[in-house]
DNA sequence: CCACCCTAGTCACTTTTTTTACTATGCATT
DNA sequence: AATGCATAGTAAAAAAAGTGACTAGGGTGG
């Protein structure tokens, strides 16, 4: 029932199909919520059913069919009670995490390896979210846009993303300085 | 399968029983994986068979038993294994994020409730975060415990977490403001 | 003395998530 | 002509995770 509460949020403005939704789980609501096309499908099925959303099918020239859905008035109303209810605690589950804590009984070179991927993806999806970020501010400053604007809350998940994914880059680039001073690479000579 | 690789690092250097462990996950372990006592036990249970821990039930005084779980070799093989492979993608759920994006279609007065507790539970886990890992340093600066200690992992694993708690109570905190901006308490008079 | 919390679990059930493999079409490469 | 990639999904099974209730002794606060 919690995914479902991510699906709401991400077509409350505007109507999506499941492939877009997959599409935007892989980037901005990654930030906060993470689900596989399947789950999505699945899900979004279900609330059609307890009649959150409305479904419509647009045929395509070239490409296949595609259901778009949108939330309903019943749809908003669950969103609403939603964000009265105490959010559950964040759950995080992160496996390089777990191989760091290990190091000591790791194979360290393997582990280093996935430091540095997991920076690089850092990296991309810190310019994603930066992009995104720079779209809803548009030509406005921080300030401007903080009096005015109407879309508050991307605006401070986006933060959150992007401070966390600041934070994993520095992270991991220290991470790799103090492995590499402590088990240094075979030097040839 | 993944749960496994968390508990055989939570149990490599010390033996420990499903109490225990379910203490540790609620503190240092939830750093970077999070798990309910139920799924240990089973979790526990499934890695005896596979011959990955070993038991042996302590009987206490006042207490009811314990049963005691160490790895064995066969853990710690599989505990080596697992770091050579590629992690997983960092997994995050977060329902208070979920609500912050919801803003604009959101119970206000709620999120920011939830905002604040969200911050108070932060404050409670970098507080104990910092107490592992001063415990960690013992007298050492950092520099002589990077030089020489040996609990590198843990100690790179306790930054992570003590960054992300920080970045959490900036984070909550701004929002804070910035919500009691544009959304001002009815004030009397 | 009762209510509640701490230790140390177990059991049954349900929901959620992940994994794997499919169906189709069109487009651009090689 | 075959290959792979993007679009737009569907199906089924297995694994993992979450929920709630239960046992049982001991200690603590009011």
């Amino acid at each position: 029932m919690a995914l479902r509460n991510a699906l709401l949020v991400a077509l409350i403005d505007r109507e999506s199909s499941g492939y877009d939704l997959a599409k935007k789980f892989s980037v901005s609501v990654a930030n906060f919520w993470t689900a596989t096309p399947q789950q999505l499908y699945r899900e979004l099925e279900k609330m059609e059913a307890a009649g959150l959303l409305s479904a419509r099918v647009v045929k395509q020239d070239k490409r296949p069919d595609k259901r778009l859905f949108s939330v309903t008035e019943a749809g908003r109303a669950a969103l609403r009670e939603f964000t009265r209810r105490k959010p559950k605690p964040t759950t995080v589950r992160d496996e390089l995490l777990v191989q760091v804590e290990a190091l000591a009984h790791a194979d360290v070179a393997c582990v280093r390896t996935s430091i540095r991927s997991h920076v690089e993806s850092s990296g991309r999806r810190l310019a994603a979210y930066e992009h995104s970020l720079a779209e809803i501010l548009g030509s406005r400053t921080e300030d401007e846009f903080l009096a005015t604007g109407s879309r508050i809350g991307p605006y401070l998940t986006l933060h959150r993303g992007i401070s966390f994914e600041r934070e994993n880059i520095a992270w991991g680039r220290r991470a790799l300085d103090i492995l590499a001073r402590r088990y240094p690479d075979p030097t040839p000579g």
